[in-house]
DNA sequence: TACTCGTGGGT
DNA sequence: TACCCAAGAGT
């Protein structure tokens, strides 16, 4: 569907937000940090995170230096602490089979602790300019309706990757750019609860608008309720142990008012196993 | 494949 | 106010 690259293009050359991670040598590191911070996690949430982050270790083997504990701290209220551990894990790896470099390489970046199809690609594209398909929730969204004439994407899959593919423009640069104009598109006009048509470039030529909007239900299954939940026992556990001074605090301690005993257990030997926290000499403490 | 994994912004 | 959902990845 070609006809939709040149008024993408040109949208987002007008209107994309300036964001850190979008300035001219902003380096492969810096990238490779932001993409693990934004799995999952709302851009305004990563911008303050970010900068601390890239302060403090300014390379992969200044991460891979530091204990996991200090990572999984300064990962402060991101949410899914375990990013923290695996972006510790991978500037190790980065260190010792990379020479300290951010590999350009997709397969290489792939082999990375916590690095998958989208973010291996994210970095290829975002940081080295490479010709590849970069796939996020919000490009889904964006092709499931104007190729699609869905109202929401199915279940992720390699199709997506294929799909962006099949409307990469040939050239390295533009490729890249409507990479990074198919999500900003759908993460600030085309969003998921109330899309924007009115703002939007590709509107006129949008399958969904053109069947009449309809509503085809979502694939996607629902997030679990929080309140009252393991990972609301997990979170809590580790702010006690991010709060504490030097990182850990005594076991019968940690969560000793929790109001069920057996979930306070399971949260905990779930942190253990993660390797999110460790025991020693009846105390928690973050990984050293 | 389906499930799990935090925290908070937006409506 | 509840509920949706967010630049996903590992198992």
């Amino acid at each position: 569907m070609p006809d939709l690259d040149p008024p993408l293009i040109a949208w987002y050359r007008a209107n994309a937000r300036d964001l850190p991670w979008r300035a001219e040598g902003f380096g492969a590191w810096g990238v490779l940090v932001s993409e693990f911070m934004l799995q999952q996690t709302q851009v305004s949430r990563v911008i303050p995170r970010l900068e601390e982050w890239l302060e403090r270790w300014p390379t992969p083997a200044d991460l891979a230096a530091a204990p996991p504990a200090d990572a999984v701290r300064l990962w402060a209220n991101l949410g899914y602490p375990r990013r923290a551990l695996w972006l510790h894990r991978a500037a190790t790896e980065i260190r010792d089979r990379h020479d300290g470099v951010v590999p350009r390489d997709v397969d290489a970046l792939l082999a990375l602790t916590g690095i998958g199809d989208y973010t291996a690609r994210a970095v290829a594209v975002f940081a080295y300019g490479d010709r590849h398909p970069v796939v996020d929730t919000n490009t889904r969204r964006v092709l499931a309706r104007a190729v699609d004439g869905k109202s929401q994407p199915g279940a992720p899959s390699k199709v997506d990757l294929a799909s962006m593919s099949a409307i990469l423009p040939t050239d390295d640069a533009d490729a890249a750019i409507l990479n990074a104009a198919a999500m900003e598109l759908g993460a600030v006009v085309c969003t998921s609860r109330s899309p924007q048509c009115d703002a939007c470039p590709i509107s006129h030529a949008c399958a969904w608008r053109a069947a009449g909007y309809p509503d085809t239900g979502d694939d996607r299954r629902k997030q679990a309720r929080y309140e009252g939940s393991d990972r609301q026992a997990r979170g809590a556990v580790l702010q006690v142990l991010r709060a504490a001074s030097d990182h850990s605090a005594p076991f019968d301690a940690v969560l000793a008012e929790w109001p069920d005993a057996l979930q306070r257990a399971r949260a905990i030997d779930s942190l253990v196993r993660d390797g999110l926290v460790e025991v020693t000499d009846g105390r928690l403490h973050l990984p050293r």
